[in-house]
DNA sequence: GTCCAGGGTAAGC
DNA sequence: GCTTACCATGGA
């Protein structure tokens, strides 16, 4: 294991592992987290000179890639009108927050549970579901199920993962991804709009998830998910619409630091 | 016990 | 095209 270190740029992990992106983080007794992408694990640290990843070094530049290392998103922060004072508040709470480049099979299935779910319930399903179906990768680690995996489970024991009437969606999606029906890695080519259109051929994936998954896992940073939290600070704060033409090609970024906001100030 | 959660589907207009 | 009942489960 080596250690790499992203320079201290706009990343605050402990935001980041409960901004409801992902859902695999979690804590160490030692003040670190556990960051887990498919069938990688990587151990983190918050310091004052930035972001420390212990990881294998054949792993390196994927984690770079997996917290967009690369984007300056103070340019995002200072892109908020400074007549709007929601959205001003919730850049600054937000500050640190990242859109990660995630695995799409893994966010796929991930959003299709998060369906009238909270995060935190989310996450105990996902759980489940690695540790009945996923690879173990460490001593206490299991890897994020393979599509072959979920695709030949059985009803009763996706059940047994909390996934409620969400089994038949999982299980023919996985089937549709495992049989190659659907390619999830040659869907980076199409554009946004022809890539929601292809997620929502997937049973289970409306208009919200779709947003997600393109948001989170194709890094479609136009991409603006509306879930409850969003639709009640744009029917309280914003009238009924929010001015998305005023933030043109990344509306998809201030969208998460207001996620973040609404779900704070509950 | 009640309300709510990063919604989608299918039936009915 | 647009509404509406219904869906299973656990957290707060």
């Amino acid at each position: 294991m080596l250690s790499i270190r992203i320079p201290k740029i706009d990343l605050d992990i402990e935001k980041i592992a409960d901004s409801g992106q992902a859902f695999r983080f979690k804590r160490l007794a030692d003040g670190g987290w556990t960051a887990i992408s498919r069938d990688r694990a990587a151990a983190v640290y918050q310091t004052e000179a930035g972001l420390d990843i212990d990881c294998p070094e054949s792993d390196e530049s994927f984690w770079l890639d997996y917290f967009d290392a690369d984007t300056d998103y103070s340019l995002f922060r200072r892109a908020a009108d400074p007549e709007d004072g929601y959205l001003c508040r919730a850049v600054e709470e937000g500050a640190g927050i990242r859109i990660l480049r995630q695995d799409p099979w893994e966010t796929l299935i991930s959003f299709i549970i998060s369906q009238r779910k909270n995060i935190p319930a989310i996450s105990a399903s996902i759980e489940k579901l690695c540790l009945r179906f996923g690879e173990q990768i460490s001593d206490d680690l299991y890897a994020f199920p393979e599509p072959s995996s979920l695709a030949a489970a059985d009803e009763e024991s996706l059940k047994a993962c909390s996934l409620g009437y969400r089994v038949p969606f999982v299980l023919k999606t996985a089937r549709l991804v495992d049989g190659g029906a659907v390619d999830l890695a040659a869907l980076k080519s199409c554009g946004d709009g022809e890539l929601l259109e292809r997620l929502m051929a997937f049973p289970g994936v409306g208009p919200k998830v779709a947003n997600c998954v393109s948001l989170f896992a194709y890094h479609r940073i136009a991409a603006f998910p509306i879930d409850v939290w969003i639709r009640r600070v744009i029917d309280t704060e914003y009238g009924g619409t929010f001015p998305l033409e005023r933030y043109e090609g990344f509306a998809g970024v201030l969208q998460q630091y207001i996620f973040y906001t609404a779900r704070k100030d509950r």
